[in-house]
DNA sequence: GATGAATGAGAATTCATTCAT
DNA sequence: CATGAATGAATTCTCATTCAT
């Protein structure tokens, strides 16, 4: 069997994002997780490399949902419009759903060095490249403006979203992220509609 | 004479710029940045409170710079359009001019812990006031749409700012930047006009 | 059946050498002990208390060899001279014919610590007693110096030999140790004679 | 001022020293000889690259001395023969008069690995070369024998001082070590004269 | 004001040994 | 008999900050 599908590698995943939330990056030792997770320190070393190891999965297996769900979205019979409010909606559900998750990748996970964000970054390349599905088909199909520059409009979609997640976790969940969905949509399509 | 007005505190700021530039974050040990500046590391101490102190600093003179050009900017007579776009020109040009800087508030300065990065929230607050003035005048005067959410546009405006700056520092500035700030602006005004 | 003569304590032995040889002292875990062996980190401790008791028993288990050829000589009908040649030779022989084991002693075995060096000086003891018992020989039948200090030409018997063969093992056997063993014994011999 | 003559740097070394002798290579902490220096664990490395480096430099500077006293041997108007004799005479008084020293250099030190004792034998090479010399007058004035393999002999001197002081370290110093060289420069000379 | 030598707290990782299966 | 997953104690080195000069 594969180490990440035995139960301790997801056991200590999940204790590295409760423990990275709740202490911060630079305070979250292995010693926390390993006590967090219910395993002995040395355990850890026989799932992982070494912290940075720990760190790089935790984003990639949380990642890997984010990118499961945008494949079935962008899968269905629908028009980029619509796509794109859904991933949307998706994403921000995701995040305000755990929000333990939220603030590692938001706030604590881009205080790693640049070793670590670059693999980060690797990891992250996956979901954009899906992103641009999106914004091609539209631009095919007439929805969106055919003489747009791509990864512009892209970072623009990219970075609107971050913008607000960030601006939600820093002000402490105190509204409905999921809500901001629709007018999020209309805002990003308006701008790159032909 | 204010501390700030010493040309030693300058120096050490300058100093620190590009230390974090050079080095990394994590690799600006305060003896490497007194080096840098021609101090002793104890000198630091008669000019800053701390290490912090230095980094919030850093972002704060650097910052003003971008202030006093938008306060210029939003004090002309010009419709909202326009502003916007010589705002996005504005701080493009700041960044693209000064590359060490742009390393630094890109890259390197997001590494801090989450205390120093809410004292740089605090400093950056300011500058999306003034960006929120551009916002409210075309809503008022009819270029802008009336019914949006404030707070979403501003998000897109700067999300989609930062983004596109920092995929320019990690590709390595091997293309223009300022060259994209009219395609910025269409964008985004495109999603925010009435 | 003694556990010393069951085939997996021989095939334990036998890997710590080649182990210990080829990582060096201190990269010579019991993991990679068993691994060499074939059997199981566990089964180690079936047949051995820890492991310094591995290297020990890998020390007197090859010490042992040394023991029963110098018993040979000495038994045989020689005279001192000639006994204390062949035991040189043998000395060398057996360690020239496995350079894993020379390597072992000569080098690596010294890095152990005070207490397993001195359990090993223990079972070099035997060893050193039966030295003596030709240099007694030599002494009593007129060969040697009938005055000398007999610990003391004993310490330059070993410490000429142990010498020897630590340099011949660090300048990588590159010249053959047995065809040195006739002037190491002309050498030690004249500066005994009576 | 070099380093090596500031008051700390031999602080350290003594330190050193003391602390390996009393606890052993391996339960010489860098915080045990700090303590035993009287500074601060930081300061060590004010003084010394790492840990290795401490143990090279004791190693250095002690055998300075001893290299110091041979080469003033040497340069005495001397026979050979003469010459060895002050050489064990000195080389076990120093050892005799520093007991700490020979704990150090004839069993703590050659615990250490592989990496370091290639240096520790870099510094003993100066030693031994010097060793030669005096080899080298005897066999030129007919003192010693001139067929003789000079490597072998220097081994033979070596190796049966080395064990001499070992057995004597080890026999926790009950005889006086002195009182042994002119009998180990009688047997040696025997062996090597012409 | 300026210096820079000294301080000392803090953390990732290894590996001999155990014991439930 | 044999296994191998789990354990957890133990140590070097860095670097922000101080303070005597």
């Amino acid at each position: 069997m594969e180490k990440r599908n035995k139960p301790k590698y997801k056991q200590i995943i999940d204790a590295a994002v409760i423990v990275i939330a709740e202490n911060g990056y630079h305070q979250s030792q292995v010693s926390k997780i390993a006590k967090q997770a219910g395993v002995a320190d040395g355990t850890i070393y026989l799932y992982f490399e070494n912290k940075e190891d720990i760190l790089i999965s935790v984003f990639q297996e949380k990642m890997g949902v984010f990118v499961d769900k945008l494949e079935q979205i962008i899968a269905r019979d629908l028009n980029a419009s619509t796509k794109l409010g859904l991933m949307i909606e998706s994403h921000f559900d995701l995040l305000a759903s755990d929000i333990h998750l939220a603030i590692v990748t938001q706030l604590e996970l881009r205080q790693s060095n640049h070793e670590l964000r670059t693999k980060i970054n690797n990891v992250l390349r996956e979901y954009l490249k899906l992103m641009d599905k999106i914004l091609v088909q539209g631009m095919n199909n007439g929805e969106l403006d055919k003489n747009m520059d791509i990864r512009l409009a892209r970072q623009m979609v990219f970075g609107t979203m971050d913008e607000t997640i960030t601006t939600w976790v820093m002000n402490e969940h105190k509204y409905d992220l999921v809500d901001l969905a629709p007018k999020v949509q209309r805002l990003l399509l308006k701008g790159m509609q032909a």
